[in-house]
DNA sequence: CGACCGATTGACT
DNA sequence: GTCAATCGGTCGG
């Protein structure tokens, strides 16, 4: 595969990094498994001047990731069942985050299908990582894996495929409330396993 | 404390 | 289209 991204990378604005996370691959090594995604779909919170982020509101013991060195992965738990998982940017002090919400499935996908079948249902290939919970689940991340540094060798992106600013698409942010009318979301025109919410 | 609700998903009318 | 699942974070008393 193409080379890790360095820590530079991630110390920048977060819509930056948003913009550029597409088309990297992001790689994720459990036991003798290793799964490999292109990032396809995300969306940007921007921390103290962004109410819809969770560090909004000031440093706690469950968004303190955000707050730390950037190049770090920040996991949450939703709704009672559900992970989701960021990318932290920005420099150490000023929060800053990018939801991974959707991944094409490149490598892995036999055990991606397990991690995902639920009450022996079969599940077809595009709802395998078309959503941020699906592609956690997929890519079996967990409340353990929250601080993960990317620059190590158990998670971490590389280059991948450039994606030019034609194949991009911006829009309003999923499922959110406040901070409604900014386009911080990010995807790959056409890609099929963008979410559509 | 107790109440409310969420960066979601899947099942169902 | 609607709605329950399920639990921890956050906020008010």
């Amino acid at each position: 595969m193409t080379r890790k991204l360095p820590r530079s990378f991630y110390s920048r604005p977060t819509l930056r990094v948003a913009r550029d996370l597409l088309g990297k691959y992001f790689i994720r090594r459990a036991g003798r498994f290793v799964f490999v995604g292109k990032i396809v779909e995300v969306e940007a919170y921007r921390g103290s001047i962004d109410p819809a982020s969770h560090a909004y509101r000031g440093k706690t013991p469950r968004n303190e990731v955000m707050f730390g060195e950037a190049g770090h992965l920040y996991v949450y738990f939703t709704y009672g069942m559900h992970f989701c998982a960021n990318v932290v940017t920005e420099c150490p002090g000023k929060a800053g985050a990018v939801l991974l919400r959707a991944l094409e499935p490149i490598r892995g996908l036999e055990r991606m299908k397990l991690n995902r079948t639920t009450k022996g249902r079969s599940l077809d290939l595009f709802q395998l990582t078309n959503g941020p919970a699906k592609f956690c689940q997929a890519f079996s991340i967990v409340r353990n894996d929250n601080g993960t540094d990317l620059l190590g060798d158990r998670i971490y992106i590389t280059e991948g495929e450039p994606v030019v600013d034609s194949e991009v698409s911006r829009s309003q942010r999923v499922g959110i409330r406040t901070g409604r009318d900014k386009k911080w979301r990010y995807f790959v025109k056409g890609n099929l396993w963008v979410s559509r919410p």
